[in-house]
Formats: structure tokens, C-alpha cells, sequence
DNA sequence: TCAGGCAAGACTGTATACACTTGGGCCTGT
DNA sequence: ACAGGCCCAAGTGTATACAGTCTTGCCTGA
């Protein structure tokens, strides 16, 4: 099993956040790899080569494996003992899992919000959802990825719940690490439009229509992978010269 | 604010897992440190200092470091920067947060358990809850603490869904961790009959039921926890010479 | 021509060394 | 007697060195 070749540029410190606090040199390492992976600049499969990471950010490996390791755990990337760390490759049966605890989580999530949300939240709801539509009409694909994702999160966050959104965080990255795998059928802009439907639901806090159609969005996001896997090995062997 | 003494003895490599891989060092060190944490041999706020630990393992401070990141990943470990590794002492803010998501995520598990579950799985629940009576039967506290925690993990795993039964079991140590901080005055033996209720729902393939009786089951663990921290870094300081 | 093995290079895993920060005891001055 | 400040021990944070393992290309022999 071959594996595609690195082009390690793809995380580079990228944003002024170089000049941030000097401490959590960690943490800029992780933001930035998974950055670089939800913004499919890093492709699945491509091994992370310790040493260019640390030259990459002027620091030792010490702190790329500490880095490394936060990442495996938050399962973007792969450790194979002695063989290096790779962008994670998610498999079907571990995409249909994660859906379906996201099925399960995010419907119990809008039932209790239904019945606690506030006006003002509302209101954040409707604006977070104007930005999701001009990112969709401008057709800024990593803003909108973004912002797609960060509705769910923000779900969370209203429910003033920061162990839940915590883990919401981490089924997002996955399941955006999933959609880009299996290569997603499902436009950006459905998505929003049933993103829009929900909000509506909730804003009337009618818990059970918005815990249906939360499920609709997530069973048709799912339904709409690719079962074969649009990123293969082979596949990146025959096309990594691009 | 002062802290306790370290009685890191608590921690030594216990069982004959020392002889198992020597691969996996770190994780040999996560697995004693969670179990002394869960086994109240550690108390909250306890500071691990890395160098003692690594005479214990005999490993060197890398992969001590190696497996505290790990364990402050699972909150059950406090980072402090420059100040070292303290045993978490969980606020009841995040109490609230921990077992709200329980509530939704395992109200879901079981309701889908009831559509799914097979004859032979019920069987597995059953010999599962007959542990769980023996343990409590003969008092064997560290015994029934385990496995009345398991009880909830293994409801995730017969759904076949490794995702979530690794959220479920980040869920439970925390949730043991709280429990012991805010002495729960809920007794083993009723757990264990609230337990036995929600098979006996799950068996009938009854979702209402079972999701009511879970519901009732972590409301009742909550409710008994008593609001004011039954550990506190004053009071470990008073009682540091047990 | 091709399979098998071998050796060199690349990379990971662990230990160790060193710089820096923190906390506490001791000393001094009032 | 007590407050304030200095200094040293303890411990953490990072870099580097070294040992072990895997990969790959080359060479040999059939």
C-alpha cells in the first residue's frame, strides 16, 4: 500500500497568528495542520514528516510530536508505530458511526434547545445564517465550508454547554474530513437551505419538527457520500504530480 | 491556593501489565493513572510531578510528559503551564455540563437499542447485571464502582458504534472523577436496581420506557451529588497525613 | 529479465542535557 | 515581631543526541 507524497506547504504558518503568543507553539501547529486539512489542502493518506514540520515552524521535533499526537487523538491524523504519522483516511463503517451519533446528539440537542433558547439567541441564529448565505452566493468555498460546520458548534453554544460543544468540534472535523473522502454529492447550498429550515423550527421552539429535520440535514448530508471513496491510495499515486 | 501532597505510590505499575508490551509505555502510564484516579487512590488536585513517575515506570520524563498530555485531554489531568500536572478538580458547572450530555446522548442510545438490540445482546446485559449484583452483594467496592460504569459502555458498544462508545467511556471517567469530588450520596445498590429497570425496558423493546428510566437513572446520580465539593485543597491540606 | 537479499539512508522512538520559571525559606531592616 | 526582598532548590519546557526500525535502491545470481 502505497501512499501519496507529502507537499508539506500546505500548513504553513499561514496567518499572522505566527506573531501570537509565543507559548502554545503546540497549539499553532495543530490549528494550522487541521486547517490545512479541512481545507483539503492536505490531502488523506499524506505522511507528516516530523522534521519538515519543525523546520517548517522554526521549532524541534519535541514539539511537533506533542502536536502530532493531539492530533491522533482528535483522529485526523494516523500514527503508525515506527512508520510516521498520515492525514487520516476514515473509513465507511467509521463515517456511518459518526453520523449516527451526530444523529443521535444533534437531535436531542435542538429538542432542549427549543425549549431554553432565547430571543437574542435567535436573533445569532438569523445572523450566523446571513453569513452562511452570502458565503454560499459569493461562492467562497472555504468560508462557507466554515461556516456550514461552525452552525452545528454554535448549536452547542447556545446551549451554554461547553463539554457538548467540545465534542461537537471534534465530530465536525471528522465528518468534514468524511465529506471530502467520499467526495459529497451534497451541494453547499442545500445544505444551507436546510440548515435555514431548522433555525425556523426552532425559532417557533417546535422541538419535534426541528429534531426531524436536524435528522433530515444529517441523513442527507450522509446519504450523499460516495460508498467508494473518492481519495484512494492509487488514486493519489496516479494523480500526485498536480 | 495550596494543594496536597503527592502520594504517588498510588500509581505503581500495579497489575502484571508491566510484563505485557513493552510497547505502549505511555499508554501502560495513562491506563495506571486512570484507574488510581477512578479508584479514588488519587485525589483531586494531587500534583504529579514527572520525574517521580518516571522512576516508578522507569522510563525517562518523555513519554511521562507523553502520556500527562494524553490524560489532560480526557480532563481527568490539569495543565497548569510552568507549574505542572495536578489531578482535575471538575467545577459543578462542568458536573452540569457532563451529565446533560449523558442525558441526551444515552436517552438516544437506549431508544435506539430498543429498535435494534438482539436476543443475544439482551443475554449479554443480563449476565452483565448479574456481575454487577455479585459485586455489590459482597461489598467489593473498587469491583462495582467499574462496573456499574461499564454498564453505560457496554449499552454504546452493542450498538456496534466504536465512535461513540469512546465518547461514553471519556464520559463515565469524568463522571467518576465528579462523583468522587462531590461524594455522591447515591448508593451503589440503587444504581444497580436502576440498572436492572432500564434492561428490563430495553428487553421489552420498550424506547419510551427505557429512555424515561435512563433519564430517571442520571437525574438520580445528579441530584445526589452534594453541591459543595466534598474534596477541597484546604481540606486535603487537614487530612494530608492519612 | 527478474526475484531475492543486502546495505545505506531516512525517519521515528527514547533518553538526556540545559535553560528558564516558580515557590519557599532565610535574612535583613524597620 | 513582622513585612519585604533575595536566593536557591525543585520542576517544567525545549532542544539535541543517539539508538532502533523501516524503506528503497542496487546488486547478485539464476
Amino acid at each position: 500500500m502505497t501512499r501519496p507524497r507529502a507537499h508539506l506547504k500546505a500548513i504553513e504558518p499561514s496567518r499572522a497568528a505566527a506573531a501570537a503568543v509565543p507559548a502554545g507553539a503546540t497549539e499553532r501547529i495543530v490549528d494550522s495542520i487541521t486547517g490545512a486539512i479541512v481545507e483539503r489542502r492536505l490531502m488523506p493518506g499524506t505522511k507528516l514528516v516530523e522534521q519538515k514540520i519543525a523546520d517548517i515552524f522554526k521549532v524541534s521535533r519535541t514539539i511537533v510530536r506533542q502536536a502530532l499526537n493531539q492530533l491522533s487523538r482528535d483522529r485526523l491524523v494516523t500514527l503508525e508505530p515506527a512508520r510516521g504519522a498520515f492525514v487520516a483516511m476514515p473509513s465507511i463503517e467509521e463515517a456511518r458511526q459518526v453520523f449516527e451519533m451526530r444523529n443521535m446528539l444533534e437531535s436531542a440537542l435542538v429538542r432542549e434547545l427549543c425549549a431554553r433558547i432565547t430571543d437574542g439567541q435567535v436573533a445569532q441564529l438569523h445572523a450566523h445564517l446571513r453569513a452562511e448565505r452570502q458565503a454560499v452566493a459569493r461562492g467562497d468555498v472555504a468560508e462557507r465550508t466554515r461556516l456550514l460546520a461552525d452552525f452545528h458548534i454554535l448549536l452547542a453554544q447556545l446551549l451554554n454547554n461547553a463539554v457538548l460543544a467540545e465534542t461537537m468540534k471534534d465530530l465536525l472535523s471528522r465528518s468534514q474530513l468524511i465529506s471530502l473522502m467520499y467526495q459529497s454529492a451534497h451541494s453547499a447550498d442545500e445544505s444551507q437551505r436546510e440548515h435555514e429550515q431548522v433555525v425556523e423550527a426552532i425559532a417557533r421552539r417546535d422541538a419535534r419538527a426541528a429534531a426531524r429535520l436536524m435528522k433530515n440535514h444529517l441523513d442527507s448530508v450522509e446519504r450523499n457520500l460516495r460508498t467508494d471513496p473518492g481519495v484512494t491510495d492509487l488514486d493519489q499515486i496516479l494523480r500526485n504530480e498536480d
